[in-house]
DNA sequence: TGTTGGCACTCTCCACCATAGAGTGCTAAC
DNA sequence: GTTAGCACTCTATGGTGGAGAGTGCCAACA
């Protein structure tokens, strides 16, 4: 048999991707590395097992599988999901029950988009058996909608900027000697600059405060706070990403791959990696659609042993949000990708019903 | 010699307690069973190993040590460690060194309670190499310090509820079919609810609510709306806690007794269990000091494994935090006690700032 | 009465070995 | 191209046998 050298991955047989197929769902479900036997005793293939044997060959030398040793069956590698995913598995829809379910469970949460996002992580995790990620849609360039001004005390007030996109920002405003700090003073305070900001973004925002004038002492006020606002815009705008919401990482440390302590812990401080993470989103949010990152695409060394699958939500040039699951690289992707479509299309019907 | 039955902890011989403390200071350090030849090597004690070694027997009869095995050194049980808490050892006070490291990133973090109770875990983390928690101040009867309504579209507005004490609610406003919508009703509304509500608690703030007239479109809004303040405010008040943030969970599952991947697990859904800590979190918040809940103190049974070291901070009978740690039972229990009185005292002096 | 050296005993840990079983790769026949 | 057969390889499992650590007890001693 000519057994041939690692081929570029050209198109594949449809019996050998069906047995591609076969090993990957075999394995997604049992965890154990499955053999010749298995697979003609449980697919009906219609061959027999050294006939399964020469094509597992095949698929190896195409780098799609491994063994872990000699004697042991197939296990799918990085590449193989890879090709499965974008080659062989067509996307399950959500079960319609199911897809109903979830919508239930958002019409009991109170419509807030602190809430929806939190809702769709634990939801992901818990239709997924995996962890489920959500961050917060956030806006490219933010929008003023309201300034507050509260006193605290006689040398501080708070200020509470409401964005249009619903984000809510705090930061205390500490006053200079000479300043007033009654709350009415905050208050003309809050007028003034209301009136300048609002709709704004930062740097429109930045513009509207150069006519304030200096001598006037409430003026001078607006001024300093009015460039506090835009600063903390401004930082919001930069941040990469809020915040990453996870929920039900439980299900992740209970699959067998990861019964080694130090396994378990990779995949711990993997979820800890905002910084890795808060990139991905970014990347994410500008791809606009379903996206799969299997085990070794993932640089991070943490990362190897799981793979992500990310969608956005929300509406593009306005507010984006990411949602999705992390889990094993042996997961259902066909599953984990069609409920990732689901959940993300749900939030961005809650996005729009918000805007319109 | 008499082997005496597990007598009612009575007190302890001076030379006795040494022997005990010099066990716990060797296993929390070493992490394996101390025998009694490690202990007179390592602790000058002035007798033979025999003797030590009787001591130890007595120290196991009275429950406060254990064998893993008949071969093994002694380990500390959680009355051992219980004990030694109550008894043997003084909180070491935090080097003065570190006190200004910590008081120095305190100084660098923007003035917000927010970042102050997240910034706490993350030094207490670094600082015991165990787990850090803490959880925003909160008070008993929150106050409302200023109401806001911001238009999002025709039927929806998002109300913004400030509270005296520094906390921010969000929850949105359906509208309905006759009402009004604009931005300067919603100015009107919220004016007139801040001239009512503001500086109340929910139970003052509703029986104010009671003189709005039913027939002014207006005042019939603010009646709606002002319901909702309440009902928020309620929910705020009624939540036993509102968020426990952690970290450091890293250092923790680095720790040997945690290297079975099950353990590992155990410790992390200890942790998960946001009922039990909020109703520790509770205990603590009306301790007034230092509360330590070693190993099988815990009820759950995901807690057996671990020990928390906790206090709380801000004023009493405004609004009060906690902060602490979490780690496994064999940690520094001395350098803990230490660090998180000195954390809870920075705390309380950064909020009675925040009062003045 | 408390302390000590001595000693037998127990238990874990580790390395080693043998065996059973699973699954492969190869070959020869169809 | 497919198949049956077979030798081969590797893991997993369980049993064995020291080596080592540390105890508990005892008899002697201050």
């Amino acid at each position: 048999m000519a057994r041939r050298n690692r081929r570029p991955l050209g198109p594949l047989d449809l019996r050998t991707q069906a047995i591609l197929r076969a090993v990957i769902e075999e394995y997604v479900t049992t965890a154990t590395p499955v053999g010749s036997q298995a697979l003609v005793e449980r697919y009906g293939l219609g061959v027999s097992s050294a006939t399964v044997r020469s094509i597992l060959a095949e698929l190896e030398a195409n780098g799609l599988l491994t063994h872990p040793h000699t004697s042991a069956g197939r296990i799918p590698t990085d590449s193989g999901y890879r090709f499965y995913v974008e080659s062989i598995v067509e996307a399950v829809p959500l079960p319609a029950v199911e897809q109903l379910m979830i919508r239930h469970q958002f019409g009991q949460v109170e419509f807030a988009s602190e809430h929806w996002f939190r809702l769709a992580a634990t939801t992901l995790a818990s239709m997924t058996r995996s962890a489920g990620l959500a961050t917060p849609a956030k806006p490219r360039d933010a929008h003023i909608r309201r300034i507050d001004l509260v006193a605290i005390n006689e040398r501080m007030a708070s200020l509470i900027l409401v964005l249009r996109e619903g984000a809510i920002k705090q930061a205390l405003v500490t006053l200079e000697a000479g300043e007033s700090i009654d709350q009415p003073t905050l208050n003309a305070v809050a007028a003034i600059l209301n009136e300048r900001l609002v709709n704004q973004t930062a740097t429109r925002g930045e513009a509207r405060l150069g006519s304030l004038r200096e001598d006037d002492r409430v003026e001078q006020l607006a001024r300093r706070v009015g460039d506090r606002v835009v600063k903390v815009v401004r930082e919001y705008d930069a941040a990469t990403i809020e915040e990453v919401f996870s929920d039900g990482l439980l299900n992740v440390m209970e699959a067998p791959e990861f019964a080694q302590s130090d396994k378990l812990r990779r995949v711990f401080s993997a979820l800890e990696n905002r910084a890795y993470l808060g990139q991905l989103v970014g990347t994410v949010a500008g791809a606009g659609r379903v996206q799969v990152y299997i085990g070794h695409e993932n640089q991070p060394l943490d990362m190897r042993d799981v793979s992500l699958v990310l969608a956005p939500y929300g509406r593009p040039g306005h507010a984006i949000g990411v949602v999705g699951v992390l889990g094993p690289t042996r997961m259902s992707y066909s599953q984990a990708i069609g409920t990732v479509r689901f959940v993300s299309g749900l939030m961005n019907e809650l996005v729009d019903h918000l805007y319109a």
